[in-house]
Order: structure tokens, then C-alpha cells, then sequence
DNA sequence: CGTTAGCACTCTTCTTTGATGAGTGCTAAC
DNA sequence: GTTAGCACTCATCAAAGAAGAGTGCTAACG
């Protein structure tokens, strides 16, 4: 990381890594003194490439192929050499445009944004919603559906919505549940997830809920509504456009691709890790230490609103993906979707 | 279709078929006597495939590979030919104890469904959730997330949850949204949505509604929340195992199929039609219509509840698909569903 | 001393060629 | 009607050669 590269190595391994983006070949000596005007001749750009292939920046497939860009070199290229295009207020707008999310529930916006993202970066899109222990207390509704089943939903202050299924050995009326209902949300909305598990937990304990019924059994039920987390929604749009790209050609590596895309586990595994900063991150090579994903990358950014309800989105592509493109595309579909969750508030 | 073959004939085109689904290769005269015993030499067989091939119930991929069925070779196996093998009652407690559905929302129960589906056959599962349209009323509920945006949360009898935003210009508060709920729910629980909308638009022209205010506001928030059709769900389980059969392993052939499986309108298309029926169904090949599937077969059947909730589930794969083994899954697995969908009425 | 032209060498890719083998269709005999 | 025999077709595979791209090294140049 602390190695240093005089301005002519970088220059060439910027111009080997954008050449490589953009065509997904080896390059070699001559082709960059051709496309970019080093004034040097390829013997004097093989030099470079040669020391900068000792560094560990490039690799040769084969003797007589070019050289490509290792991880190393790509993290490089983005730590050192890229320069993220801000995207234009004209292109912003036009952005914000393609997006309609006039009366779309929370669902349909995570996954319009993730097909929008998708469409614009021309990769694969994934948005995971933000995990419901995040967010903010709503509302809570028990509904009786047979004999000693509950359905249970709840909603957060941002208008999603999740529901389960919990068994209660009582009968309780639909009535009963209503008036559980009506105490529960009295007493919670407004507190955040976390809260209102301590403080379900802090009442049970408390003497008073031995002696009403009522409250006794509005917080057993709502502790056990609340005591397993709900499934994390992932939504991944244009899965096919993977398959598109040259590096993954061969039915091996499309299975490969399509299996890891396929297991929301390893997604959501992936995208819990883009949270841990905040901003846009990225995740080169083997830097996700999932096999099924080798030679993948993945930028991601979060999104959130003031009271904490963090989600992930990003896109995710060959490692050669267009990084000085997708970028600014995730950072601006992030804040969008943060202001987006403001608003819901209001 | 009323086409009649002699019964050697049958038994050849029916060696042809299953060779054929076993091997997903052409298959020869010589291959047939050896693996059938026909006391026939391969030279008669010859002369009889070349009868079935006038027929158009073969084809030969080219002229020194074996034959193949054709699409009107299936077709004939599948109505006259196919012995579907049922379940035994081993195989079905067998099969049930795999499901474990205890606890969980309908979501996952569909979900699940697939997925057991999938793993059984080896094939891609799909399962379409029973569309609102078709369900009964249990629950309404209006929540306020910001001025003039409204979240309703709709349940069915079956404890299928849909939500939807919808924008209203008076700015109700949460107490008055409560009545409102408290009004519908008790008016409209146990309808048909059908029936929900007819009596809604008829309470609307009634006089009395003029003048009873928040009779008025919950008609027209109702008759709002249910104009529209939510989005069907649909699951999609094992999609790479469609990768896995050799008639799809070139890429182009997998991109082609993945596009397919990822456009969920097309799929819901494609089970609607499942629903012209009851009982199992099969589209073969080019039945569907749908080029992208080219190759394909469908083994769909309907589940449902007595009220009338209807979805459909089965298993998409190569046209060459076991059908003996997929048709009593899905069978089963459809009866399965439907019995879960009463027990949650009860 | 950095830079460059020249050249031999390597290794992939593409095409050609020929061998192999599976399977057919026809004919003649049983 | 059935079957053995045989010529013929055509896909598949492997080997071989030609073309081309790119490298690394060396020696010369400014």
C-alpha cells in the first residue's frame, strides 16, 4: 500500500488499467503507446511493465499475451489513480427523473432503485433493505388466524412492512388482540427496535404486569413477536447482465456467478460488511473471500435517515468494472434513497 | 392427436422418449435393442423410426446422430405413453416431514415450497401466490407516514400480507385513521375482495354516506386502496440447476434462460395459465409461446383453499424432464399447499 | 545512462487435415 | 415381415502447421 510508483510506472499502469476496463484483454506494450501518447517507445514501456509486473501491480497470463492488472493493481488504480467524475446537476436530474416512486410502498422502491442502478451502470444491482432491528417502532398489529396463531406486522416509521407467524398457546379473541393492539402501539411507537425490546423486557419484570392480565399478555406477545429477526430483504436486479461480461463466458464460471447470486446468505453476508463505513465502499477480488465470487467486485454505499434505519445498496461486477462510472451512480442512489426515507418520515 | 400407432411402434417411440430423458442424447437403433429387449434387430427398429419420423414424432439432429423426440413427440408420450408413478404413502409422510412449516408466514411457506420443490426434482421450482383478487378479506389497516401518504396494510383470510402507499389529500390523523379501520374491518371481514369492491362502490352512491363523514372518508379510502391489483409474487427457487442440463450449456442458451426466470412478469404470464385448469398441467416446448423458453416444459397445478384463493406452483426444466418423477411432486406438493391454506382458516 | 531498434523466442489461436466412430438407409437374402 | 451386410454421411477429436501478438534481451544511439 505504502509503495510508491514514480509518474511514469503510474501513468502507464493507469493507462494498462483503463485500457483493460474497457477491453477485458491483456494489453500489451504496443497498444499503449498507441492509444495514449507517452512519447515513449513500446521497448521503453515494456521496461516499465516488466518492473511493474515485479511489483506485483500486473501478471501475465502467458509469455505472449499482454499484461493484466492483479488486484493489487486495481487497488492501486482506485486508491491512487482514479479520479471519481462528480456527476453534473444536469445529469442528477436526469437521474431523479428516471425514478417514480410516487406511491410506491417501501418494497417496490428498494427494487425499482436497484433496476434503476443496474440499468445505468449496465452491472448487476443489489439493494438490501434496512434490517428492521434498525429502524424505528411504527405500529404493531396482531391478527388471530386459527387456533393459537397469531400473525403478527409490524411496521417502521419508514413504512416497512414485515409480518411472521408466532403460536400462542391462549385463544385470544380478535377483540383481545385489538385492545393489545391499541396498548402496545400506545406505549412503543417512536422508540427504535432496540428500545422497545429492553423495555418489553424491563415491564415483564416489573410487578405491576403480574396483576394485569391485559398488559401481562400484550408484552409476552409482542416479546415474542419481536425475539427472532425477521429474514434481511435483498433485492438484486439484472442478474443476466453479469453473464454479459467476457470474464464469466464459460458455463463453468456462469454457473458459478448465477449459484452465488442466487444465495441471498451470501449476499446479505456481503453487503453487512459495506457497513461497517460509511460512504462508498469497495470490495475488489478476493477482498469478499467468497470463492463463488472470485473475480467479482462490488461497490456499495448506505443509505439511512437521521433515526438510524441503515440499509446497503451497491452494484456488482467483474473487477474490471468501469469504477470511475458506477461510483458517483451508487453515491448519488444512496443519498436519493436516504432523502427518500427522510421524506417518508417527513 | 388422434393419430393411432400400432403398438410397437408405441413401444419404441416410449424407449426413444425415456432414453432420451435419461441421456439428453440422440438415440440409435442399436442403443434401443441393446437397452430394451424387443427381439427385434436394430434394422427393424430402424425401418420403425424412420415410420415415426414421417410422422413427425422424431427428428434426427443430423443424418449419422440417433433421433430425438420432437415436441409432438412428447406430447404423444406424455397423453398415451406416461404411466405417472404416485406416491407412496411412505414416500408422502416422507415427503411431508421435509416441509417444515411450523411458524412460519405465508411468504416463507411459498418460498419454502419452492425451494423442497426444486431439491426434489432437480428442476426449477416456481410457486405464484394466490393472487389478492382471489382471496377473502380479513384485515385492513390504514397507517399515516407523512402528509397526504398513506400505508395500507391489507390481510387475508389466509394471512397473506400485501401493503400498499397511497396519497391522500385530507390529512387524517392516526386516531381518525383507527375509526376508520375499526369501521371497515368490521363491514367488510370475511368478504370476497370481489365483493369488498362491489359494496364499497355501492355504499358510495348510497345517501346516507353524505353525510356521515367518516363513513365517506373510509369508502373512499377503501375503494382507493383496492383499485389497483398488487403485484403478484412469484418465487423462483433453483434457478442455476437450469443450468445444469447439457441442453442449455452453451452460454448463449444459459443467458437466454436466466433472462427468462429473472422477468417475473413473463413467469406470471406463463402460470396464469396454469390456472385455466385444475390439476396438474403440462405446457410443452413451444406452447408456451415464449421463445425465450425455448426447450422448456412446465408441470404446473393449482392450490387453494375452499374460499378460493388460487395459486399455482410447479417446476419449469428441459422439455426432456422426467415427468414421471416431477408430475406426482407437484401433485403432491399442491394438494399439501391447499391443506395448509384451510388449516390456516380453520 | 536512459531510450530505442532489432530480433529471436514463446505461446495462443485459427485453420486444415485426417482418422474414428456412431448411425443411417438401402438392398438382398432369409 | 425380418435381418445381415455394406456403403455413405457427418460430427467429433487430435495433430500439425501457419499466423500473429507480445515479450525479453542485446546492442547501439544521443
Amino acid at each position: 500500500m505504502a509503495e510508491e510508483l514514480n509518474e511514469r510506472s503510474q501513468n502507464i499502469l493507469e493507462a494498462i488499467v483503463e485500457d483493460y476496463i474497457a477491453s477485458a484483454e491483456p494489453v500489451g506494450s504496443r497498444a499503449i503507446t498507441k492509444r495514449h501518447s507517452f512519447n515513449l517507445s513500446p521497448a521503453s514501456v515494456r521496461n516499465v511493465m516488466s518492473d511493474l509486473e515485479d511489483m506485483g501491480f500486473l501478471c501475465s497470463p502467458h509469455t505472449s499475451a499482454g499484461r493484466i492488472p492483479t488486484e493489487k493493481g486495481f487497488h492501486y488504480y482506485i486508491d491512487s489513480l482514479l479520479k471519481v467524475r462528480h456527476l453534473s446537476k444536469d445529469e442528477e436530474r436526469k437521474l431523479l427523473k428516471s425514478y417514480r416512486f410516487q406511491g410506491m410502498k417501501m418494497e417496490d422502491v428498494m427494487q425499482e432503485v436497484g433496476r434503476v442502478m443496474s440499468g445505468l451502470s449496465n452491472y448487476t444491482g443489489l439493494v438490501m433493505a434496512p434490517k428492521f432491528a434498525s429502524t424505528v417502532f411504527r405500529q404493531i398489529e396482531f391478527i388471530r388466524l386459527s387456533h393459537g396463531r397469531l400473525l403478527v406486522i409490524y411496521v417502521s416509521e419508514t413504512g416497512l412492512v414485515q409480518n411472521k407467524v408466532i403460536e400462542c398457546p391462549d385463544d385470544l379473541s380478535q377483540r383481545e388482540l385489538e385492545q393489545i393492539n391499541n396498548y402496545l402501539n400506545h406505549e412503543l411507537t417512536g422508540l427504535n427496535i432496540h428500545d422497545v425490546r429492553e423495555k418489553i423486557s424491563s415491564e415483564l419484570k416489573d410487578e405491576r404486569s403480574r396483576f394485569d392480565q391485559l398488559r401481562r399478555q400484550a408484552l409476552s406477545l409482542s416479546s415474542k413477536a419481536l425475539q427472532e429477526e425477521a429474514d434481511d430483504l435483498v433485492y438484486v436486479s439484472g442478474t443476466s447482465l453479469m453473464l454479459e461480461q467476457p470474464e464469466f463466458s464459460t458455463p463453468e464460471k456462469m454457473k458459478r456467478i448465477i449459484q452465488a447470486l442466487e444465495s441471498k446468505k451470501t449476499l446479505i453476508d456481503l453487503l453487512d460488511r459495506g457497513q461497517a463505513a460509511a460512504g462508498v465502499q469497495i470490495f475488489i477480488g478476493s477482498q469478499s473471500q467468497l470463492t463463488e465470487l472470485e473475480g467479482c467486485s462490488l461497490v456499495t454505499s448506505t443509505f439511512s435517515n437521521q433515526k438510524g434505519a441503515i440499509g446497503t445498496l451497491g452494484v456488482i461486477g467483474p473487477m474490471r468494472m468501469s469504477y470511475s462510472q458506477v461510483i458517483p451512480i451508487v453515491d448519488f442512489t444512496a443519498q436519493m434513497v436516504s432523502r427518500i426515507l427522510e421524506r417518508e418520515i417527513e
